[in-house]
DNA sequence: GTAATGATCTCT
DNA sequence: GAGATCATTACC
């Protein structure tokens, strides 16, 4: 493979990112997501989208309509995964923000592969598809990511690079809301902005 | 217990 | 533009 985004080296575990980093509001983890890294067994990418969902007053969030088996884990204690099946067949990624008992969390839509376990890079333009490229399923419900399996990290390099912000894709309630942050330019991103 | 729904993706 | 496919939720 001559792609140099391919087997960069894996960060170091020091540079793990601390509880304080989500014990934030949902917005200010959103978009400082940008530019980490996740990784899952030998997987590893670099998070280019993600959106907001803010707690009870966001119409178009989950924890909307209160705590429910589901939801549980939204509410709960920052720095965990909120993971769910949609349309019966993908999985989504979501990191919990906020204090515990304050809902919050930030769905990741689309990564930069770095790494994974066959030296290829696996689609992960869409929150659908990097939940498969990384070997993310319902079971990662509620593990906390200052522990494993999956965990998040500063990047090894720090590049720069421009935020972009527009309205949150796929869903109707609160469509208008600018709660989606990207990394402007970059080729994963899910899609371009609206104009 | 039953029925509707969906923060998506792939193919046509 | 339509279908796949099932956990979760709301309602009986």
């Amino acid at each position: 493979m001559s792609d140099p985004l391919l087997n960069r080296p894996v960060v170091d575990a020091a540079a793990r990112l601390p509880r304080s980093f989500y014990v934030r509001r949902t917005v200010d983890v959103a978009r400082d997501l940008l530019g980490k890294v996740i990784r899952h067994g030998s997987a590893s990418a670099k998070i280019v989208e993600t959106e907001a969902y803010l707690g009870t007053d966001d119409a178009a969030a989950h924890s909307a309509r209160g705590m429910t088996p589901r939801t549980r884990v939204i509410f709960g204690p920052p720095g965990h995964a909120y993971v769910y099946l949609i349309y019966g067949m993908h999985y989504c990624l979501n990191i919990v923000a906020e204090p515990e008992g304050v809902a919050g969390c930030v769905l990741i839509r689309a990564v930069e592969p770095t790494r994974d376990m066959a030296g290829t890079a696996l689609p992960s333009d869409g929150p659908g598809k990097l939940t498969r490229a990384l070997g993310i399923t319902l079971k990662h419900y509620g593990v906390d990511l200052t522990r494993g399996p999956i965990t998040l990290h500063d990047p090894p390099d720090r590049e720069a690079f421009k935020i972009g912000i527009s309205p949150r894709i796929g869903i109707s309630q609160a469509a208008e809301l600018p709660l989606r942050f990207y990394i402007r330019g970059n080729r994963f991103v899910s899609r371009e902005p609206r104009r």
